[in-house]
DNA sequence: TATTGTGAAGTGGTTCACAGCT
DNA sequence: AGCTGTGAACCACTTCACAATA
């Protein structure tokens, strides 16, 4: 498969999540506007989008709403359950464990780990806080697709080493410091002061332009 | 002053914070190869994101650190603090009221709100929450520059409303919707969805390429 | 010698425009 | 007539390469 700009693969998760939605509504068709409109693009770059992995729609018609949802989610990888372990069970850690769009996209929180003592053998949303002693044993047992780093930026690369020791390949990190990786392992960054400054910015002189 | 690219405001941000750490050890000069490992970037990009604001460097030499902080800093419009409230008190509220990274940066959290009567005079943070219905007043006594919605998907758009309304200029926005707002207004969304959908595609076929 | 500043070249993603089906 | 599929044109960001300077 030729490369995906990840620009691309972001529009195509959007589609798919209005896909969803007008699947609920049991609508048969939509046309490349009402894709672009959810995805925040033009017409065309939809159709140039989905036209990279193959003609999905019918001319003079538009696109079958069943169909292109399973060829996106099949695009994605979207056509199999991801298990997901959570580092850090602070408020942050909370928030992730009890987010809605984790479980019902097919991705499964299978353990939270944290350091603080305090916090060990806690509930969240189900599920009892380990050690982070354990993390490697327990994945060693049953390996994990995706480790989420919730905890400070001091102890982030600590905890990356060891999801990466511990066979994971993709990393979804929320502290705010860039982290070093082998090559072949996935990251992906939310850094809230990023957006911040994003928006001060947006918000230079005057107030708004 | 001319366009500037999304791209290079994200790397001026992660530039400003790699100045930050080098000017709190006292180092009085950065290379422009520095700065890139920091921003994730090449050298050649550095200078060129750097060139397009001025020439802060001395060739031979590299880039003086405190002097270089300061116009990113004036370059991002972070040379004053900004009046932040945030929507929703829930788990994720509580996570964001805690971020450090706010207060930090001049972003300072003037006030907290909810709709749940439940939530309304609980403390956050050693802020007390509020009725989200007070919002509109609150800010006509008080103008905020940013909006902050950690609110469920559904009521995200109302939120969005009622923030613009009230004279807001910039939306952070953590549900799993886009916002409808007018002209001018600049929002930055944090999608969770969007970012395991991206490591799930990065995780296709086998696992981890 | 080391490192910046920058025009020029290169690369890759977006938009256009129209042929091709329904 | 309506809407997709797609090569070609376009545009924007990135990289190159080298002159300029400490």
């Amino acid at each position: 498969m030729k490369h995906v700009a990840p620009s691309t693969i972001r529009r195509l998760s959007l589609y798919l999540h209005f896909l969803e939605a007008c699947a609920l509504e049991g609508q048969e068709t939509v046309s490349s506007r009402a894709l672009a409109e959810a995805g925040g693009a033009t017409p065309a770059q939809v159709r140039k989008d989905l036209s990279f992995f193959g003609s999905f729609g019918r001319r003079g018609v538009g696109y079958p709403v069943p169909e292109l949802a399973a060829h996106l989610r099949e695009i994605l990888g979207l056509g199999r359950t991801f298990r997901v372990v959570l580092v850090g069970a602070g408020r942050l850690g909370a928030a992730l464990a009890h987010f809605e769009g984790f479980g019902d996209r097919g991705f499964r929180i299978a353990a939270v780990y944290d350091t603080d003592a305090s916090k060990v053998g806690a509930r969240l949303d189900g599920l009892v806080v380990r050690g982070a002693e354990r993390l490697g044993a327990d994945l060693q047992a049953a390996p994990a697709d995706i480790g989420v780093i919730g905890v400070p930026a001091a102890s982030a690369q600590g905890v990356a080493d060891a999801l990466v020791g511990a066979g994971v390949k993709a990393i979804l990190n929320f502290a705010p410091v860039r982290l070093l990786v082998p090559e072949g392992i996935s990251v992906k960054h939310v850094n809230l002061a990023l957006e911040l400054d994003a928006l001060a910015f947006a918000l230079r002189d005057g107030s708004g332009r």
